[in-house]
DNA sequence: GCTATATTGTTGACTAATCAAGTATTGATC
DNA sequence: GATCAATACTTGATTAGTCAACAATATAGC
């Protein structure tokens, strides 16, 4: 198999992997009233130093444009997951702030996370799971 | 770093990782009219026994639901890229064919699929091709 | 300091998909 | 051979996201 074989196959069959593995890991948290998105943000924010992040960050780290963001954040922030809070060095940015809330969710919901996530990847080994990571991190 | 963290991070990139592939994907094959569902269609298509699908069996192997093949195959139809065509054996289930006008759709956006694909895996030899493949084939 | 350009974020209009409910047909059981 | 459940598909309503256009603010060069 020649090498643009190779890589042409890998890209059909990543995406064809895609589907299946954002509903297996979005669906179970349900449960916690959040979706895969939205945990994504919990998960970055709660990483950031002071919970705190720029939108426009948030939208790079999770794949999003500003504007889904935005639409995103609205009803997080309407339920208290999350604050909105101005910057005074540049008013353009607004800030996005872990609540308390919005962390006691997240802890609930990282449990199922993980869960899920032992289950999708139950079939690897530490060596393999280390080696896709690598793999993956190459992208 | 224990194995369940292993689990998690790994599921936590590959849904970052997700969007931007898709988007590297997707975007170059609109020079050919079609998106990458429409793409992962006419290829599944190309790839049957007789260029002819069940719907519901394209909707398995493309990541949809067989409401989406419903709402994808709509225009696909409409504009000659596929036919209907009915079955039989069991009034049910309606077949999909490539048309020739779907087959010279998928050769041009093959092309570019490929290269797409090289420039996403440019940083891979072959070996680790390979690998990932394997990898990716076991979830 | 003033103007031109870039950055951040929001909004309206749209798209691709989902789900739940419905229709039509088939196959299995009694 | 009538009924009941399962399968294949379609449709209306909804959702999560995009893009393009916009407003507000910041930065750089003159």
């Amino acid at each position: 198999m020649n090498i643009k074989t190779q890589q042409t196959e890998l890209a059909f069959s990543l995406v064809k992997l895609n589907t299946r593995i954002l509903k297996r890991l979005d669906s179970p948290l349900s449960l916690h009233g959040i979706n895969l998105s939205e945990f994504m943000v919990l998960r970055n924010l709660s990483q950031a130093p002071n919970q705190t992040t720029k939108r426009i960050e948030l939208a790079e780290s999770v794949g999003l444009t500003a504007s889904g963001v935005t639409r995103l954040l609205l009803p997080m922030e309407k339920i208290g997951l999350v604050q909105k809070q101005k910057n005074p060095r540049d008013a353009r940015v607004s800030l996005v702030r872990l609540t308390t809330a919005g962390q006691g969710i997240l802890d609930d919901a990282t449990n199922t996370f993980e869960l899920s996530s032992a289950n999708l990847f139950e079939s690897f080994g530490s060596a393999e799971l280390s080696d896709l990571l690598g793999l993956i991190n190459k992208l």
